[in-house]
DNA sequence: CACCATGTTCCTTG
DNA sequence: CCAAGGAACATGGT
């Protein structure tokens, strides 16, 4: 479930649950998600110490743990393309790819990657590398301009740098651009000033309702089966609108565009699916 | 068997 | 050194 509007609204999920709460053990089954750190080193630092918040940086959720008298620390975990984290009561069956338990007394707290492309680790490094938080004051219509100045690369391809902002996924950037009308096939350094502020303003209403749609709707975080945390796909309880009928561009191939009506176009940009409307998306402005 | 998948990082090529 | 493109990582769904 893995772009910032996900990570986001698993984060205002978890923080209420986890707050305060102690970390009586640590089970590693898969430590390949704790590069670079070690078993050893993850249990050392988690045991015994109390969860103090957990918050959220691009697609990364942030645990701060902290052991009395002692100064907090940043436990950072990322959901790669198929993690998951809920909490499971003591002693429940444990899913297949469980990567690491931690022990929290009548509960246990769970990540799950079935991929195993996640990551939790006390490296903080990565952080640094990231880009403004698409929703803060710091992420200006200037500020895109600016970055996108000297860009040759494809628009599309350029929204997935998370150092020029951090958040956005292969979905949103489809979304983003079909919102603002753009092709994603546009070289960055070729959109007009007045295509930026548009992009720039798809980018947060993109983001931002799909945070508002994720936080209104009953989520199963734990189970199997259908809206299992993952709110892409499955439907949405009261016959409301479904995950899937959200998207308007992206996984609809040769489907109908919302607006027009032009079948969506599928191309291959940096190996990865871009979805648009070549009839609603142009290159050229107005 | 083939191809596809919400992400990041590393390697090669130019 | 930089940019761009592709492969790798690992597992499952269609």
């Amino acid at each position: 479930m893995p772009e910032m509007p996900e990570v986001e609204v698993l984060a205002r999920h978890l923080a209420p649950l986890l707050r305060r709460r102690i970390i009586h053990s640590v089970e590693v089954r898969r430590a390949r998600v704790l590069r670079p750190t070690s078993a050893r080193a993850l249990k050392a630092a988690l045991t015994g110490t109390k969860l103090v918040s957990v918050r959220r940086r691009g697609k990364y959720l942030l645990f701060e743990i902290q052991r009395r008298g002692t100064a907090p620390r940043t436990l950072v975990g990322h959901l790669g393309m198929t993690g998951r984290m809920y909490l499971l009561a003591q002693g429940a069956a444990l899913p297949k790819h469980a990567a690491v338990v931690l022990d929290l007394g009548s509960e246990q707290f769970v990540f799950e990657d079935t991929r195993y492309f996640g990551r939790f680790t006390l490296d903080t490094s990565v952080l640094g590398e990231l880009g403004p938080e698409p929703l803060s004051a710091e992420f200006t219509a200037d500020k895109l301009a600016g970055a996108l100045a000297r860009c040759a690369q494809p628009i599309k391809v350029k929204l997935l740098d998370q150092s020029l902002v951090a958040g956005i996924g292969n979905i949103y950037a489809s979304e983003a651009l079909f919102r603002a009308g753009l092709s994603p096939r546009v070289a960055a350094k070729r959109l007009k000033p007045e295509q930026v502020i548009r992009l720039w303003n798809a980018i947060r209403a993109t983001l931002s309702e799909a945070i508002g749609f994720g936080s209104t709707v009953a989520l199963n975080y734990s189970g199997n089966g259908e809206r299992d945390g993952l709110f892409y796909y499955g439907a949405a309880p009261g016959g409301s609108q479904s995950y899937v009928e959200r998207l308007l561009v992206y996984d609809r191939e040769n489907q109908p565009c919302r607006n027009c009506g032009t079948p969506i176009t599928r191309i291959v940009q940096a190996a990865r699916s871009t979805f648009y409307c070549r009839s609603c998306q142009l290159s050229s402005p107005r």
